[in-house]
DNA sequence: GCCGTTTTCGGCCCGACTGTTTTCAGTCG
């Protein structure tokens, strides 16, 4: 976690240096805080190791950062940072969730109308007072406003893929604290929900006390919230709540069913006990004359009420209580039922790892296959390769492929679809990779029937294999671009057109519900992780547990498919 | 501020879009 104050404090270095209109400062503190974000190792660890000179041999790190970083360990604080600060005290962080204001934009606020964070802005926006500014108008504040409210939407609110490091190693601290027997998080998280309100754990001992006090003095605890014999809340220093809940062992399964929800599951559930005359609570199943039936699994308590256990994924009250039982669930896909990762970037574009380095992280991960999908086309700013360098790296990836013996690597890349539909390479190129996947990166904005013409006419050119990112949301950013989702899918039905479930963090497109829509349509689904360095391609997991919680089965999923399964599946269009 | 088959200075991914203007600055990827 302390990479991750850096990296915060170096974004907001970079935006005051935007501010100041100084051209590539901001560039290098950014490109620092993303890397120091996507780092492994901690920074402080380097520093306690090797010092100023250890930290300077991490990329994207020279002398007058190594030095901040030095700084801040010894005082808590950034120098620089401070001054500029002081020089224009604004809370940048808050404008970070705002789409379409950017440092400059910042800067005029403040200095004309004092705004200092999004409360100010929302303010003056109402006021119509940003409209008066010069180079701003009445749409710019419409804008605004707009960007507002779909940042709010996710208040307080985390994805999955921020929290996920912190979640696992606080369950394995708590594992591993005296007297605990059993840990888990439930609640969204276990439900592998694409953002998170707060974090469940849930814990099994027969003495709570020494759990407790281990949790609410861990190290990234930033307050204690409340705290109890059974139950605790603290603040943790990444700004997400987090409950402690402990119960004996007895009652385990019935505490993980309780809190592992959705609400609207779970009051079905308690339904269906009211109806036998029995009662269902965090403790148990217990009759009439509150006998304790069962409670020390879930099983047990799903198979007592007359259903099968479903994946927690599934729990949303989307129609599975009813299917359980019927006993008619669908076998959703298995996260080791997913064979390859099948969209990310090397060098070549925008990517920070070399094919060889993607292919062998990939490898260790368990993936068999994977297809390398460097931007080609007009995405000029992700480093779009042209026709000599695509060549060049087809050499390379035959080399790597060659030389690795377990992992086949696929020659693949990701390309623009024009605003009319038509797509940024030729056909005679587009026809050597073996796969494609069409984005969408430019023209969001397009009435709804020509962004769907425009997405059908992707997926009827016979070499588009793969929609990538096909709705174009940004967690907590943007929402998609508009168009005919039933439509997009029919027609990727009729062409075998595959749609991908892009697991990236802040992505997740396909959403839950859109899976489920496609597949309603026979869609073909793919996942790929969209990594940008070797350090991304774990977020395979979290693509799976989207098309988990869509209910994909195996046979929706490409990636199930063995390698020559899919070279000939994608042949086939 | 970082970096180096351009190597200790002088470069640093850049084109498209939007909303504002009437030629361009800011934002995005």
């Amino acid at each position: 976690m302390f990479n991750s104050k850096i990296a915060k404090i170096f974004y907001q270095i970079a935006e005051f240096y935007a501010m100041q209109d100084d051209k590539f400062r901001p560039r290098a503190y950014e490109k620092a805080a993303r890397l120091i974000s996507e780092m492994e190792e901690d920074l402080s660890d380097i520093y306690k190791k090797s010092g100023v000179k250890g930290l300077m041999e991490v990329e994207g790190i020279g002398k007058g950062m190594a030095e901040h970083i030095e700084e801040y360990i010894k005082t808590g604080k950034i120098g620089v940072f401070e001054k500029l600060k002081r020089g224009a005290p604004i809370d940048l962080l808050s404008f970070e969730a705002i789409e379409g204001v950017g440092p400059k934009m910042i800067k005029i606020l403040y200095e004309k109308l004092g705004i200092r964070n999004v409360q100010d802005l929302e303010k003056a926006a109402r006021a119509k007072k940003i409209r008066t500014l010069p180079h701003f108008g009445e749409k710019t504040e419409e804008n605004i406003l707009r960007s507002i409210e779909l940042s709010r939407e996710h208040r307080g609110r985390f994805s999955l893929g921020y929290v996920s490091p912190l979640v696992s190693k606080i369950e394995k601290d708590l594992a591993s604290s005296a007297g605990v027997k059993k840990v888990l998080a439930c609640g969204s998280f276990r439900r592998r929900k694409e953002t998170v309100g707060d974090i469940d754990f849930l814990a099994a001992a027969d003495d709570s006390h020494a759990a407790m006090e281990y949790f609410i003095s861990m190290p990234n605890v930033e307050k204690i919230i409340a705290r109890g014999a059974t139950k605790s809340s603290v603040r943790l220093d990444i700004g997400i709540d987090a409950d402690l809940r402990v119960v004996p062992e007895r009652s385990f399964g019935a505490a993980e069913q309780y809190f592992t929800g959705n609400k609207d599951h779970n009051v079905e559930l308690r339904k269906i006990a009211i109806k036998k005359g029995w009662k269902l609570n965090e403790y148990g199943l217990f009759d009439k004359n509150n006998k304790f039936l069962t409670g020390q699994t879930e099983e047990e308590i799903y198979k007592k009420l007359g259903l099968d256990w479903m994946p927690p994924e599934m729990r949303e009250n989307r129609g599975e209580i009813e299917l359980a039982q019927k006993h008619q669930l669908p076998k959703i896909v298995e996260y080791d039922e997913v064979l390859s990762d099948l969209q990310m970037h090397t060098t070549y574009s925008d990517g920070t790892h070399t094919v060889r380095e993607m292919a062998e992280e990939a490898e260790r991960l368990g993936r068999k296959y994977i297809a390398i999908t460097d931007h080609v086309g007009h995405l000029k700013i992700a480093g779009a390769m042209d026709i000599k360098t695509i060549e060049k790296q087809w050499r390379e990836i035959e080399k790597v492929d060659h030389a690795m013996n377990g992992i086949k690597i696929f020659k693949g890349c990701e390309v623009d679809i024009n605003p009319d539909g038509t797509i940024a390479l030729e056909n005679k190129y587009l026809a050597k990779f073996d796969i494609v996947l069409g984005s969408i990166h430019s023209n969001f904005k397009m009435p709804k029937n020509e962004m769907t013409k425009r997405l059908i006419r992707a997926i009827e050119n016979p070499h588009i294999n793969i929609i990538a990112h096909p709705t174009g949301r940004i967690i907590f950013r943007r929402s998609g671009y508009e168009f005919d989702f039933d439509a997009i899918c029919q027609a990727a039905a009729k062409n075998k057109t595959i749609l991908e479930i892009n697991a990236y963090p802040s992505r997740l497109d396909l959403n839950d519900l859109n899976i489920k829509r496609a597949i309603g349509c026979g869609v073909k689904l793919s996942l790929g992780t969209d990594a940008h360095s070797k350090n991304q391609l774990h977020y395979l997991e979290l693509g799976i547990a989207q098309a988990r919680r869509g209910w994909a089965k195996k046979k929706d999923v490409v990636n199930c498919l063995e390698a020559e399964e899919l070279s000939k599946f994608l042949n086939r269009k």
